[in-house]
RNA sequence: GCCUCUUUAGCUCAGAUGGCAGAGCAAUUCAUUCGUAAUGAAUAGGUCGCCGGUUCGAGUCCGGUGAGAGGCUCCA
């Protein structure tokens, strides 16, 4: 007998070789039906492989996350067997389960998968879900599992086994269709009731893009079609908060073929709400000690094959422009540090002046791949609110912590609340990567590690992640399909002052080096715009957004009332607009509304009488009327206590 | 850059099998002067992304190319 610890602490009694499914049955036949699988001793197994010494047990079900990694990956299996059958000769790459769903790469051969196979595969595996196949475990030696796979043509799978280490490797086998596979699997297919095949592209496999190009489909299941039906809800709702629709429709940006891709116009609105945001930054920054700089958008290509850039991208950037008479290079700006470091060059440092603190909102361009480009998450050009802090090596620490203050200032001052912070190290089998010295990097990637660690902040560590010349820090937030994207950095770099040969007079009256800290709050004034839109649904905060009221006459015989208080709006900074468009109320209202104005002023004989506006708040609906100072009053301090961070 | 898909009026989209290009919204004009999510009527608007081919004839079929979408690779 052996003892089954349970996680209310409970214990049981049960012969040797007893499954979690049959404690789970024990407890209770509803409860065993929706096992899916089970962590024994902190390991997640198959809910039907036999426990053979005491073990703490607990049973895994839709509710836990590794019971939906089961699911979905048993579900990648049971995908993978409905197109074997249905197009024989496929092979088949690597189908994990994912945050939301699976994927399978698979490699069909002479046929042709495309989106309108889905439905055809969808319908194949709701079939074979229904046989309730039962998910078998194998054990095979390596030799043996080489030759299955030999046999069966499928180079990928062969590839993956010759990589194991030797010993036994495990099958799954599941109906007809075996496949190669660390588990945990779901007992049988018996709860993958809602299925829905969600889209098809190209994959590389083994992510080389030097390699074979499969094809992988993207599904998804679940226990109860309601849940599906709730998450094909979920993502059409998130799609309508896509900011390339919504700044379309709110005429914040655009773009034009003719002017080129990637390259962002940005309309009166948008221009307005991005000036705002960067006031609100040179603010904090102004009162952090930090000094505005301005520098060109071209630089001589000398100047990036100092800081390195050129070595590193010249390939793979925008390339150089030449002088027609003196045959000299030019780079469109990809980056502000090397002009900021030219800046520190200008003139001598004592210890005593530094930190210097250098800030711009930098336009540089890059040349991305034209697949890459992605509304303004992913452009060509764009501004960082890029600043260079240039401070001696026992300034770093407190240096960077003033760094994170700004960035939590901001995320907490536009609700940005979903946020990761990453510490991107470099990858250490991967040296040819970076420039500078072994000694400079371990000293950034402590420093970055002791300080983030110091702050309090909850972080990842990602290997491989770090910038070329510095290791660094960055803050990751979602949009609106889930999708990660970079939006704070702050790197900490002691290898382009080397490159610069920045220097300033120590105590000692001897020349030392600064080291120099890059970071961009909001990242990229674009890239954050366009999170920012997903994360408000248009719905930006009141001291943000570009129209803040807009008033509404019931008819013409109104407008000289409308007209003044406009202008009374106008002398507090409120930023108003008439609607004097000869529509009905309704229609005025309607029209607001979708555009999102916080603020609608109703004004009509009333109002007029009364020197009073009728208040409609957007998304709310009418909230009376009240003395129009009165109303300006709440808006002004409705702004001030946004911003009061 | 690679794979798959898309590309028709300012916007959203219809246009089997090749036979002179259509709707709704927006715009303009006129009427209406209206109380909390669309007043009515009329008018105008398109070398169907671009280049080439097949055909008596191409928005529709074929080839190339630009742009966009979803991924992959990349991302200073």
């Amino acid at each position: 007998m052996i003892t089954i610890r349970l996680p209310d602490n409970s214990t049981k009694e049960v012969p040797k070789g007893t499954t979690a499914m049959d404690v789970a049955r024990d407890i209770s036949e509803g409860l065993a039906r929706n096992v899916l699988a089970a962590k024994v001793n902190g390991e997640v197994n198959d809910a039907i492989q036999p426990i053979n010494k005491d073990a703490e047990l607990k049973l895994l079900t839709w509710e836990d996350k590794e019971g939906k990694e089961a699911m979905w990956h048993s579900s990648a299996h049971l995908m993978a067997e409905a197109v074997e059958l249905l197009y024989p000769g496929v092979k088949f790459g690597i189908g994990p389960a994912i945050d939301h769903g699976f994927y399978y790469d698979i490699d069909p051969g002479h046929h042709n998968i495309t989106k309108d196979d889905l439905p055809k595969i969808e319908s194949k595996m709701k079939e074979l879900a229904k046989q309730k196949q039962e998910f078998v475990r194998e054990e095979v030696p390596k030799k043996q599992a080489l030759e299955y796979y030999k046999e069966k043509g499928d180079e990928y799978k062969v590839e993956l086994i010759d990589e194991l280490e030797d010993g036994t490797i495990t099958f799954y086998k599941s109906g007809e269709f075996t496949d190669l596979c660390r588990g945990p699997h779901i007992p049988s297919t018996s709860p993958i009731k809602a299925i829905k095949l969600l889209s098809i592209a190209g994959a590389y496999w083994r992510g080389d893009e030097n390699r074979k190009q499969l094809t992988r489909i993207y599904g998804i299941t679940f226990p109860k079609k309601k849940q599906l039906d709730e998450y094909l809800e979920m993502l059409e709702e998130a799609q309508k908060r896509d900011h390339r629709k919504i700044g379309k429709e709110l005429e914040i940006f655009t773009f034009s073929q003719q002017v080129g891709s990637g390259l962002p116009l940005w309309l009166p609105k948008g221009a307005a709400l991005r000036e705002r945001l960067e006031s609100f930054l040179k603010k904090i920054q102004h009162k952090a000690g930090y000094e505005q700089v301005i520098s060109p958008h071209i630089g001589n290509v000398n100047l990036y094959k100092t800081s390195g850039h050129f070595q590193k991208y010249g390939e793979d950037s925008f390339q150089t422009i030449k002088t027609p008479n003196e045959g000299e290079e030019f780079m469109l700006k990809p980056m502000n540090c090397p002009h900021h470091c030219e800046m520190y060059n200008a003139k001598q440092f004592s210890f005593r002046d530094l930190p210097v603190r250098y800030a711009e909102f930098g336009t540089v361009y890059r040349y991305e791949q034209s697949g890459e480009l992605h509304g303004l998450t992913r452009v060509r050009g764009f501004t960082q609110d890029d600043a260079h802090i240039f401070c001696t090596p026992e300034q770093v620490k407190n240096e960077f912590k003033g760094v994170i203050d700004i960035i939590m200032k901001i995320f907490k001052a536009l609700n940005f609340q979903d946020y990761v912070a990453q510490v991107s190290l470099r990858d250490s089998e991967n040296n040819e990567k970076y420039i500078g010295s072994d000694e400079n990097w371990d000293k950034a990637e402590s420093a970055i590690l002791d300080i983030v660690e110091d702050s309090g902040l909850d972080y990842i560590v990602e290997y491989g992640e770090a910038a070329f010349y510095g290791p660094k820090l960055d803050f990751m937030v979602k949009d609106a399909l889930g999708r990660s994207w970079q939006l704070g950095t702050v790197q900490v770099d002691y290898n382009l002052p080397e490159r610069f040969n920045l220097e300033y007079t120590g105590s000692d009256n001897e020349k030392h080096r600064p080291v120099m800290i890059h970071r961009a709050p909001f990242g990229s004034m674009e890239r954050f715009v366009a999170v920012l839109i997903e994360h408000t649904a248009g719905k930006f905060p009141l001291w943000l957004t570009p129209d803040q009221v807009r008033i509404l006459p019931i008819s013409e015989k109104y407008h000289n009332y409308a007209e003044k208080v406009l202008s009374l709006l106008d002398n507090y900074d409120i930023r108003a607009q008439i609607d004097r468009r000869n529509e009905k109320i309704g229609r005025k209202i309607r029209d607001s509304e979708l555009k999102k104005i916080p603020y609608m002023l109703i004004i009509g004989e009333k109002e007029a009488e009364n020197k009073t506006v009728s208040i409609r708040r957007q998304g709310e609906g009418d909230i009376g009327a009240i003395p129009i100072q009165e109303f300006i009053h709440d808006m002004k301090n409705k702004i001030e206590n946004e911003l009061n961070v």
